[in-house]
DNA sequence: GATAAGAAAGTAATTAATTACTATCTTATC
DNA sequence: GATAAGATAGTAATTAATTACTTTCTTATC
């Protein structure tokens, strides 16, 4: 909803398509956005897309390495300097609903890319980034229980999968009511009962 | 894929609408279920269709109510004789697996639904079924908190948002690997986390 | 109880929109 | 002034929906 059509650079435009994406998964249904509504959105002719994409997937697949590249690091970063286990997990936890809180539309995204039965580029990334975020939190686990701050007998795969779950459940909350926001004020709520639920007795 | 175009009542048309809906969610995405492959599936003409519904909106409205009649029927059935609101919860919980587990379209269906920006009539009726669902979960927390076998600290929404998000997880973990029935397994292991942070500390 | 009339269900072809994508011309920028 | 970026104006394919027509089933009447 600019107002200028600039002319950028093949790299700024290209950017720019991402972040409109992302921009437009946040206010409508993410199957619906068109390359025309992309267009639109950046006041930019339906054409010049292609300019810049060979096809429609190139542009999803650039969207989900822009997801995968930055909710990663920002999750990576978060854990810095913290030692306890359970308070990294913490850390992941707060930060990805943050993440999600400023991009309303990337779970929106990401799971209607699981969603395609053909194994297309882009659901190939969001299965990576998923896979390299169970790692990252199996890697904590294991900490935690060595530590003592996780309990002994925890079911590492389980607690993987809850963990995610934790956080599309709070999606989902925030689908239902219609505002994202929320979601903040909710995290910490739940992930009480999630640590409850993995900590040892002490 | 049946062989004989058989004419059908239009109750039973219309019902073997849904069905043959149901069932293409579980093969494909459910946005990209055309009134052509519904009518495919059925051997039926793409246009025969809309002599028993006035457009695609309203099948998608049958499909809903469909699933909210059934899933709601067999929740309220599964804890019929369960005196101890903590196991109400699970047998509720390994219910709805074992739905999902059969009808392996419908959480898709469910949340794509909820994906809309606009609020369509199939929506709403996925709003209402959660809405209910939850009612049922918080009157079972109630009890177990007066109970003691909840701990009487507990957020009672909390505890629903994670219900729910706990199978949720699942389902996201079952369009991950591309193997639905594997959530029979994995549900009784996170159950066990979820039951943990709720459960008093006796 | 046979059968004719009408209702109900289905077919096949066509519609207007919308989609992703492309070929050709124009212009801004270095 | 060369060239990269964008505009313009298309394309073919797909979509939900509608049309005119046909087949099948139901039922009222003699």
């Amino acid at each position: 909803m600019n107002e200028r059509p600039k002319k950028l650079s093949a790299d700024a435009r290209r950017l720019a398509t991402v972040e409109s994406v992302i921009q437009l998964a946040a206010l409508q249904n993410p199957v619906e956005i068109t390359t025309a509504a992309i267009a639109k959105h950046m006041n930019l002719t339906q054409g010049a897309l292609f300019r810049h994409f060979p096809n429609k997937e190139a542009i999803w697949q650039s969207v989900m390495e822009w997801v995968a590249e930055r909710l990663l690091n920002r999750i990576d970063r978060s854990v810095h300097g913290i030692d306890s286990p359970l308070a990294a997990m913490e850390a992941i936890f707060m930060t990805h609903v943050e993440f999600v809180a400023e991009h309303p539309g990337v779970p929106r995204m990401l799971f209607g890319e699981l969603q395609r039965a053909e194994s297309t580029p882009a659901k190939r990334l969001v299965q990576t980034l998923i896979q390299r975020y169970g790692e990252r939190l199996n890697h904590l686990i294991e900490k935690g229980k060595s530590n003592g701050e996780l309990s002994s007998s925890l079911d590492n795969e389980a607690a993987s999968t809850l963990f995610i779950g934790t956080i599309q459940g709070l999606v989902m909350q925030s689908l239902l009511t219609g505002d994202v926001q929320r979601i903040r004020h909710d995290a910490p709520r739940v992930f009480a009962i999630y640590r409850r639920g993995i900590g040892s007795d002490l």
